[in-house]
DNA sequence: ACCTGAACACCGTTCAAGT
DNA sequence: ACCTGAACACCGTTCAAGT
């Protein structure tokens, strides 16, 4: 006796569990949410525009009217993964710490892209104009000047942590382990302890000057 | 009158200079060589193995002798495009500073990502097995560790140096230059410099121990 | 040993047309 | 406003068959 893993209509095709909607009621973050998860299953080659058509219950080409192109639609995925990670603690807090929090903010890039498969490819990709995490951003680099870091360094000690956690993580995912070496997330908290250790440098010159 | 930039043979299509060779005179590096040529003209996406066929006057299924697939074509790419900016100097010269010739390679390897279209997305792939590229970085790994670093540090500072490097490419070539900020150039010297602090870091704990 | 012909099972995107 | 049908111009890969 067969128990199949189906929904409850009873016949026909196996996988691709097809979302039920009213006719209005697909929006950007909808299929946004759908690319993320049909990501983790099918990877980034496996994820067309028709397929996720499919998994939405739609046909491939109302996809365009929501968005201009596939592109569009990744570059949204990608906002919304960096999103995902920015949880993170204000620097409003009573115990907050600026390096921590960049160095958190790191680990937490980095996690976010492992979490899904092909996930730092996602990452790597542009980001949308306005994300509307402008705000907390905007608090943790002002603390990073208050440690003496002028705004172009602060802005660049962020750039550059985010640029390294991806970086990592799609080496991470499309490499195969090193061998002779020790595990990735060592080799991360390397190169992460060895440019913390180079801003400390930086603060301290700031500091007695 | 029309002054064809065409070759010798006088009629029909304009693009597309095709290889004349005889039967047997195909091999691996040939494939490689034209496809990082024709990844300049019409970048990663267009590098579809019809189109690669054509310029090398065969057809698309003629690759699958050469190669298993276009995975293993993409990644032998990305191995002779490392391999292009290891011609740095050895640790065996006369005035050869480890710490100057690690810094300098992060500025190789950036550089020819960026010297070809996509061209970091390429170089983010991995590597074939058995580089003979091994001889000059094993020598310079020993600079390192004379420095004080244990084999394991020098062989991560190199790791990391390269994971940063090509993350930082791809980024570039992925995204328009951020507003508000400095050139992609000066990001990434900023980036280099702060590694390289907290690499001295490192040594100077090890020398007073 | 090296290459082709022809097919298989797909793609992203456009656009008139439907509701 | 939102979606479909149908087409256009492509893909990567396989495999029997040619030389």
């Amino acid at each position: 006796m067969k128990t199949a893993e189906a929904t409850a209509t009873s016949a026909g095709e196996v996988h691709a569990v097809v979302e039920v909607r009213e006719k209005g009621s697909l929006d950007r973050a909808t299929i946004v949410r759908t690319g993320l998860r049909l990501l983790d299953e099918v990877g980034i080659d496996g994820l067309s525009t028709r397929r996720l058509a499919t998994e939405l219950g739609i046909k491939s080409a109302s996809l365009y009217w929501h968005f201009k192109d596939k592109d569009e639609l990744l570059n949204e995925m990608s906002t919304v993964m960096l999103r995902e990670c920015l949880h993170l603690g204000n620097a409003n807090e009573p115990g907050f710490d600026a390096l921590d929090w960049l160095a958190d903010s790191a680990r937490a890039i980095r996690s976010t892209a492992l979490s899904r498969r092909d996930g730092a490819q996602v990452m790597a990709r542009p980001l949308l104009k306005p994300p509307n995490t402008k705000t907390p951003l905007d608090d943790n680099r002002k603390a990073l000047m208050r440690l003496g870091l002028t705004e172009m360094e602060a802005r660049l000690a962020m750039h550059t942590i985010r640029r390294f956690a991806i970086g990592a993580a799609i080496q991470e995912q499309s490499s195969p382990p090193v061998p002779g070496t020790c595990t990735a997330a060592e080799g991360f908290e390397f190169g992460l302890k060895t440019f913390m250790d180079g801003l400390k440098v930086l603060i301290a010159s700031r500091a007695h000057k």
